[in-house]
DNA sequence: TCTGGGGTCCTAGGACCC
DNA sequence: TCTGGGGTCCTAGGACCC
């Protein structure tokens, strides 16, 4: 690649521009801009779950002050900070204001990936000419402030030549604000760092790392790749070795393919009864199938997930030669494998939830005719647990999709469900 | 005051095939 | 009669992220 001109891009010829935008405490942003004069007025603003199970999603920074973190019970939040007001996750505004974010930035860069519901990367790579020489840090900044006239949503950006880097310099840009870091620095940036703010690294790993005598990235970047390998395998060694450098091969990849769609409810109270255990399970099937349908993808793997009253956490799968859309089958499905989890182990359950995965796209069912028989190895399904759906089951189920989505969830629904707000 | 809900990726063993 | 070997798929569980 031939450099173009230095002075224009300074530092970053030949070499990726990679930016992470990532919204600053993003469910209470939401939750003001949608309740300005409720959740707008309170400094302490709490986002979670309320009931006496709930966690915290998301706090203001205020609030933050008191030592309040995100995933923390929502009982232990209140009583660090007494003052807080607590409301509900405005999801649905969550993911409109997500989308708004996500399409504006594709207006302004050319490969987006969305890592999460607040969170994007962008690779700028190959657009100084476009963008006439404007370094990478004016080029953040501007991104700052038009997703913020834009939008209204106040975001921070981190950037660099690696996905690793934008990541945890967001975190030095934040709040409202833009870190960057130059081409050859990165392994400088990194060595200020304690292992546990590296991305990839939880409590499990960090315990392992310890064990070795390993605290900050500086004193894992002494050691050799070899000795990183002996210890943490032949995958989490070279993995830890480029990543306390600053070294992430992983590109940004804009295809957005849903691998997994899942719903999961924990009860107020423990739930016993097989009965009753059954209708929460349709009604999550009806939730996960709803999804699956609108997305236009069928499901091959349903799972189901269940956390006992000692929340021990098990779960059975099960695999169809072909994908599968309708509530009624999917709930046949999970229907029997909740059967053998409770057949296992019958007690007390806090959680249930029902996943779907090996999506494959409703139109590919022409050809799924062929590559369904052309199955290999352990294709086989139990024989009692095999669903047929039939074309005309699927024409309903999408009929009545079309009329919940014109007359609202509650106008067409199978009698048993029990929504968990009609408590 | 016990631990949400939505995801992704990895591992390891067994089945099965050539 | 002592056990190959590589590849893929499925399953369960776990780690991690926001």
């Amino acid at each position: 690649m031939v450099p173009r001109s230095s002075e224009r891009t300074p530092g970053f010829e030949g070499v990726r521009r990679i930016l992470l935008v990532d919204c600053d405490m993003f469910f209470v942003q939401v939750a003001r801009l949608e309740d300005p004069q409720g959740a707008g007025k309170h400094p302490l603003l709490l986002v979670g779950g309320r009931s006496a199970r709930g966690v915290i999603t998301s706090a203001s920074y205020a609030a933050r002050e008191y030592g309040v973190r995100s995933g923390m019970p929502t009982m232990r939040a209140r009583a660090l900070c007494p003052d807080a007001t607590v409301v509900p996750v405005p999801r649905e505004a969550c993911v409109e204001r997500s989308r708004a974010v996500r399409d504006l930035l594709r207006e302004l860069s050319p490969v987006v990936q969305a890592a999460s519901i607040d969170e994007f990367y962008l690779d700028m790579t190959g657009t100084e000419r476009m963008l006439k020489g404007e370094g990478l840090t004016a080029t953040a900044d501007r991104i700052r402030r038009v997703v913020r006239e834009r939008t209204e949503i106040a975001v921070s950006l981190g950037g660099g030549t690696q996905r690793v880097v934008a990541k945890v310099a967001t975190r030095a840009a934040k709040p409202d604000g833009v870190h960057v870091v130059p081409p050859g620095e990165e392994a400088a940036f990194m060595a200020r760092l304690r292992l546990k703010d590296l991305p990839g690294i939880g409590p499990a790993f960090l315990a392992q790392l310890e064990r070795k005598g390993l605290r900050t990235v500086a004193e894992t970047a002494a050691v050799e790749r070899e000795w990183l390998t002996r210890w943490f395998g032949p995958s989490r060694g070279p993995w830890l070795w480029e990543r306390v450098r600053g070294i992430d091969p992983s590109e940004v990849d804009a295809r957005e393919r849903r691998k997994s769609i899942s719903s999961e409810r924990t009860f107020f109270e423990d739930v016993g009864d097989d009965e009753e255990l059954e209708r929460r399970l349709l009604g999550l099937c009806c939730s996960v199938g709803g999804q699956l349908r609108a997305k236009e993808l069928r499901a091959r793997t349903v799972t189901v997930k269940i956390r006992d009253h000692d929340f021990r956490t098990r779960q059975a799968g099960s695999t169809q030669s072909k994908g599968i859309e309708t509530d009624r089958a999917l709930f046949a499905v999970a229907s029997s494998l909740l059967g053998e989890l409770r057949h296992r182990r019958r007690t007390g359950a806090r959680l249930l939830g029902v996943g779907v995965s090996n999506l494959v796209r409703q139109s590919a069912t022409q050809t799924e005719l062929f590559a369904g028989s052309a199955t290999t190895g352990g294709a086989d399904v139990p024989r009692g647990r095999t669903v047929v759906e039939t074309e005309r089951e699927r024409t309903i189920a999408r009929a009545v999709d079309q009329v919940r989505q014109r007359f609202g969830r509650q106008a067409l629904r199978p009698a048993r469900v029990l929504e968990p707000e009609e408590r």
